[in-house]
DNA sequence: CTGTTTCCATGAAACGTTTCATGGAGTTCA
DNA sequence: TGAACTCCATGAAACGTTTCATGGAAACAG
């Protein structure tokens, strides 16, 4: 920047108000813009950086970008943050709790202007020199929530089974120990049974349990090769999706002797149908949500807790008074 | 850090050497903790960034992370990064050639150290003042190219059709007129075919062509509701999940009446069944060879183009001589 | 023509590191 | 005992920006 001043027989502070784009008198921005073009001079981030204690640059840390849900939400974040001419750190804990921990501390160590995290700790130590804000982990009312409307999906999804013709239904989730703003999924889904006089189960994972428990569950409630429940709920649709096999598994005909719904609203790629029947969250509002809070002048300012509405989208796995077209998201 | 050389009675630059892990004279090591744990001093990386005009950060540009393929390439990619203490700085150009420009000169202003790039522009501008390689595109011999075996992927795909039975095969692609390595997946396929006598067509969709024309193609190939193919080689996994689709609306079951093989390898989620039977690609060791490469010393002695095996995986969408249990990865 | 105001380029300091030449203290050897 | 070395902490310079006080020139008013 030096050598472009002088080149164009400016000062230094001339090249930089040019380079910023602010206002400089007549004819200085042409001379400046031809000496850079003459030099080949590429700015030179770090400087700015260090000098202003910013970097323009948001840190998301989540689990990984191979379960669908999380890759829309990464990438429905970006959207957001670009359009405000924001760049993404991105970092994947693969739910391990110390790589949570570590990249918390690297992201302030590169001096982000702010972190949106997706965590599994519930000890997480928030950081409280830097914006910081969670996708469904209620640490406390100065770290603000977002999150989907997990209860009243719990309760949708209890409704429409039971408008959906179901007698008797189950929900199943994984990761009992963990209470987060997902575990009311379960809350929802209870409170609208009970509410209904709707016959339930309720049977969660506990962690490291292995998998076929959901099977000996499954067989425990079986009578003559028959389900004795004919609607279930799983807490989400990757999970909904292994449960679907297994009951296939078990000659279990889904939707004709037992419809599913399941929680996220996973495609198999961008556009197509849900995967499964689903209370679909609405991803982009809670991109959009995360990256308005974070970047917010003033954080205490902001609700502590941001719940955003859901959808139940047919999915195949109900049997759905008319055949649903598949529905699409704006 | 001149805080915390004033505390501990010492230097700068030993306080450097501290941090840095570097060795240091008998006591200075626990003095400078001290000082540190006393100060609650944090690192900024800005100083180290703008002093050694490294960042230890490199840039990874590609579409999306909703295409699983991409997904599971950007993960291993990651995790080949953080294994050298590198951190990612990811880039969606969402197959927009002008993002594709634009990001990398901003990768460039914000000093990253090497950059790894799937792009679709092939007159893209590749910069030399930083390491720089690409993923199936080969740019030139200066440009190290990582890619899949994509003519031995297509070759193979032909002759597995064979041996399970088929007659007359095609091969289905979008995107006609880039040419880049995935092309050569048609080029093994027609070899193959030619080799052994195959009957075969090639059906390109031209670029901006709708979805449509790929069934106009199949009714046209259609006599008495049968289709004259059994065997179809389609380019992308999820091209073929949508042409699956079309052929079971055009009532032609799979894999009953046409066996079907995709390219990519991909997977509901992390490590269940393929979607469709497939070549799959070594996403793990491609992830490896562009870090290894783009972090390697020397740019100018590696080879211009890195070719990686793949192989062939049932995936329910062709009739296997046995059936086959899911096969996994390692 | 002088005094006042406005405008805006200038020059220098500062951000937090790394790195390197310097030299003081300790050690070895004759 | 002194010369020659070795070791390693020290202090200062440098990286490339931004920002701010300064002051010169132009514009305007009286």
């Amino acid at each position: 920047m030096a050598d472009v001043a002088r080149e164009a027989g400016v000062a230094l502070g001339t090249v930089s108000r040019v380079v910023n784009g602010q206002p400089v008198g007549s004819g200085f921005r042409e001379r400046v813009e031809a000496a850079i073009r003459r030099l080949g001079y590429q700015y030179n981030a770090s400087g700015r950086n260090l000098r202003t204690d910013r970097t323009n640059t948001v840190a998301l840390i989540i689990p990984n970008t191979i379960n669908p849900y999380f890759a829309l939400l990464v990438h429905h974040i970006n959207t957001a943050l670009e359009k405000r001419n924001y760049r993404m750190y991105l970092c994947f804990t693969e739910y391990n709790r110390d790589l949570e921990s570590e990249y918390i501390q690297m992201v302030r160590q590169n001096r982000v202007d702010g972190i949106i995290a997706l965590t599994y700790n519930p000890n997480l130590a928030i950081p409280d020199d830097v914006p910081f804000v969670t996708i469904d982990r209620f640490f406390s009312v100065s770290v603000p929530c977002i999150a989907a409307d997990n209860f009243g999906g719990g309760w949708m999804a209890a409704k429409k089974l039971q408008e959906l013709g179901c007698r008797k239904i189950a929900f199943m989730r994984v990761g009992s120990t963990l209470t987060n703003e997902p575990s009311k999924r379960r809350d929802g889904f209870v409170s609208a049974c009970v509410e209904m006089g709707m016959p339930f189960e309720v049977m969660a994972l506990e962690d490291g349990a292995p998998f076929s428990d959901f099977e000996d569950f499954l067989t425990g409630h079986m009578a003559d090769g028959k389900l004795e429940f004919d609607g279930l709920f799983i807490g989400t649709d990757m999970l909904a999706w292994e449960i679907i096999k297994t009951l296939r598994r078990l000659s279990i005909r889904v939707p004709e002797d037992v419809q599913v719904i399941g929680f996220d609203g996973i495609r198999m790629f961008g556009d197509q149908e849900y995967i499964v029947s689903t209370i679909v969250q609405p991803v982009q509002e809670i991109a959009e949500a995360c990256v308005s809070t974070v970047l917010s002048a003033d954080l205490s300012s902001v609700p502590s807790l941001i719940c955003l509405p859901v959808r139940y989208a047919a999915g195949g796995t109900t049997r759905e008074p008319v055949i649903p077209e598949t529905e699409r998201d704006a």
